[in-house]
DNA sequence: GCAATTTTCAAACGGTTGTTTGAAGCATAC
DNA sequence: GTATGCTTCAAACAACCGTTTGAAAATTGC
């Protein structure tokens, strides 16, 4: 019954760590629900009732798997974070430095074999779609207060976009992210793209920052003007209904 | 065994069609695997076997019920790009016609519940990052043509962005625009910012926008200074490989 | 009306799912 | 040595999976 009783047993950390292998490379390309716990044990060469042994069930051993991942890249995101903090000396944070606390520690665990390697990326990107609810449940949890603490930085570095605005475009900020990293097509064209190139989630990720840091600083939609965000002659679609833009500019 | 030979039988549609909304509905929150055809039918108020009756199985199902979407969606998409092609007499297409033509049809389904409705846009983005085979290899099959014309036209709009560089930016755009249409939090972040504004699919796409465009013009990465395009104090953690970015440069 | 066809239905198919069991293995401590 | 506590193992559990069956029901053509 006692689950975690001697820590570091070897043969203990063993069998745990190939279970995390196993797991982490199938849910990649399977997600949650397409992984089945056979598939997992059978890959890591392990008894099949280990999985409740040392994680109690399915959930367990899937949450165990990302938060050992995961709660790396969180410490050393807000670590850099309040490095640049305390290096700006009370000026205010610029978004690139943001920005950086975000991405250059997911690049490190990317480029450390240890502690994730070249799959970290994709794993990161897969569990933030993932539509199972142990999953979403488990990441909304456990790391919803380090996400608030990035809203406020980027609110601070980028005060002439209002809040809720700004609200949005992280949004759609980790949506780039974790699509691309996510993505099975992304690391096909990678392959197509960059015939020889070796060290492309480096690569990958600095071709996205800019694409990102011009996407937060994009002058604000016009409410006012309905359709003309897109095209200035989108064709008529009469709905007519402006009153939402107006109560929206106030 | 003749699974369509009278195509407007009147009750073979209506059933037809309680399975179509059912596995919709379904399959945006719990996706492929995720969700199992007694489900669906118990939802549909159906017989299991229906499933296997109408479209050969679950493959068929969920394929056919993302066409009656997508194919919509589809010939809309390719509509309007010719005819901003034609209204431009020969000149270059600008970016925001390019975007429209993929935006503006996906709001006016967005907008007919008898095409989807609200919940056409989180169909859209579910679709893109679910991980099940079939679905990924129907997609990609299915509507390679017209991503492969709206590549061209990106290219066309933007030439001042090598093209490389611009295939990586149309990826982050669709993760952007997937991501944050399949998200479950995108939508309990809408109720939570604007608690009354009733047509918040429109506002959000017209959000997304301009976040969009930026992101597709911003300046070219520098690959020749290595961590400059994050942050210039970026804490020397040597690793000095100069060489792949002065073999990128080439 | 009858005959032919299309559609629905309850029931069962073999296979896989996550989980549980209880005995066997294996170190360490005494 | 034996006893102890942790770990592994083969086997089985009930529940659910997608699919198939063959007969009942409904619809169509005449």
């Amino acid at each position: 019954m006692a689950r975690n009783a001697s820590p570091d047993t070897r043969s203990n950390q063993d069998t745990r760590d190939r279970m995390f292998d196993a797991a982490e490379a199938l849910f990649i390309e399977r997600g949650f629900d397409g992984t089945s716990l056979r598939m997992v044990t059978t890959r890591a060469k392990v008894n099949l009732a280990a999985v409740n042994y040392h994680f109690g069930g399915k959930n367990g051993l899937f949450t165990a798997m990302i938060a050992r991942r995961f709660d790396t890249l969180n410490d050393a995101r807000v670590t850099l974070l309040d490095e640049y903090r305390r290096t700006a000396k009370g000026a205010p944070l610029a978004c690139e430095h943001v920005l950086a606390a975000m991405f250059v520690p997911a690049m490190q665990l990317a480029r450390d074999p240890r502690r994730g390697g070249r799959d970290f990326l994709r794993l990161l990107g897969r569990a933030y779609v993932d539509p199972s609810p142990t999953l979403r449940d488990f990441l909304a949890e456990r790391y919803a207060p380090t996400l608030e603490r990035f809203k406020e930085a980027f609110s601070e570095a980028l005060p002439e976009i209002p809040r809720r605005e700004l609200i949005w475009r992280l949004h759609f900020m980790m949506g780039a992210l974790a699509y691309t990293l996510a993505g099975a097509d992304t690391w096909r064209l990678i392959a197509a793209l960059s015939a020889v190139e070796t060290p492309t989630d480096e690569l990958l990720l600095r071709r996205l920052a800019p694409f990102l840091v011009a996407g937060l600083r994009a002058p604000l939609p016009d409410f006012a003007d309905p359709g003309a965000a897109l095209a200035a002659e989108e064709r008529p679609q009469r709905t007519a209904r402006n009153s939402e833009a107006r109560s929206r500019a106030a």
